[in-house]
DNA sequence: CGAACAAAGTTGTATATGCAACTTTAAAGT
DNA sequence: ACTTTAAAGTTGCATATACAACTTTGTTCG
């Protein structure tokens, strides 16, 4: 049995600032966060999809997403009708390219450091927590 | 091996948000959030404490720990010599206690329903992430 | 059609964080 | 003691979230 006093949300909300630090450096190149490059990538995959779905598919209320959302237009990354489904525009799209070249590489390398067994245990806990509601 | 399109940071990232604000929804009666409530703990467990020392425990910034206190003291739960270690008020004092039964019970909950192996993965997870640097 | 309701999106306000640049405080060395 | 320098803390600016309240859009029923 583990440590009783161990924090679970404590514990994964530090976890969670190293590696966001960490993915942001990566992405600092491009000048984008984790975050944003994230969107771009979800956005690539699902062109026209709804903020509400990715809302859903990502966990963060639609006020949030909202706000990321008008941001990435802000960028010149979206294009104008927002509310109807939201696109790339040509630059976004580029952009969103070279986020998936930079994370494809930094994920696999991070992959490869925590090795097999702690990946399998992450994607446990995600199971689990993604189970209950 | 799990999915290589598995992405560690996004993962975290979305699991953090589910704990983040299920612990939140458990000190909304005493209106502090679950960071606020956490840095409470942390200084009723080491009186005297300088942000830096935090910063480092919680992977924090100083910059981000300065203005966590600075909010804390504006909540009366700090006394005024903030940058010669931080010392809780009564006030604050009793705010951590209430805290840490809530903490208690919540926690213990939460990894009652992760289970031990789960939960041990997690730890794993820290030792992997904490390591590295 | 037109009103009523539901779903989607936005906005006001607040917290939690980061980076860079700055200021204050403390320590060291002569 | 005085200066120089390092560590600690703060501040300006930006992003990522949350909750609550509001607005817009779209659907359904009378």
């Amino acid at each position: 049995m583990t440590d009783p006093n161990f924090c679970v949300a404590g514990r994964m909300r530090l976890l969670t600032r190293i590696v966001t630090n960490r993915y942001n450096e990566a992405f600092a190149g491009e000048r984008v966060t984790f975050a944003q490059a994230s969107l771009l990538m979800f956005l690539f995959a699902q062109p026209g999809v709804r903020q509400t779905v990715l809302s859903q598919q990502l966990q963060i209320k639609k006020s949030a997403m909202s706000r990321d959302v008008q941001l990435m237009q802000r960028n010149g990354w979206l294009t104008d009708n927002i509310r109807s489904g939201l696109f790339l525009t040509e630059a976004g799209q580029q952009l969103a390219k070279r986020c998936h070249k930079i994370w494809k590489s930094l994920n696999a390398q991070v992959r490869d450091e925590l090795g097999p067994d702690i990946l399998s245990g992450l994607v446990s806990l995600s199971d689990a927590l993604l189970k209950q509601p």
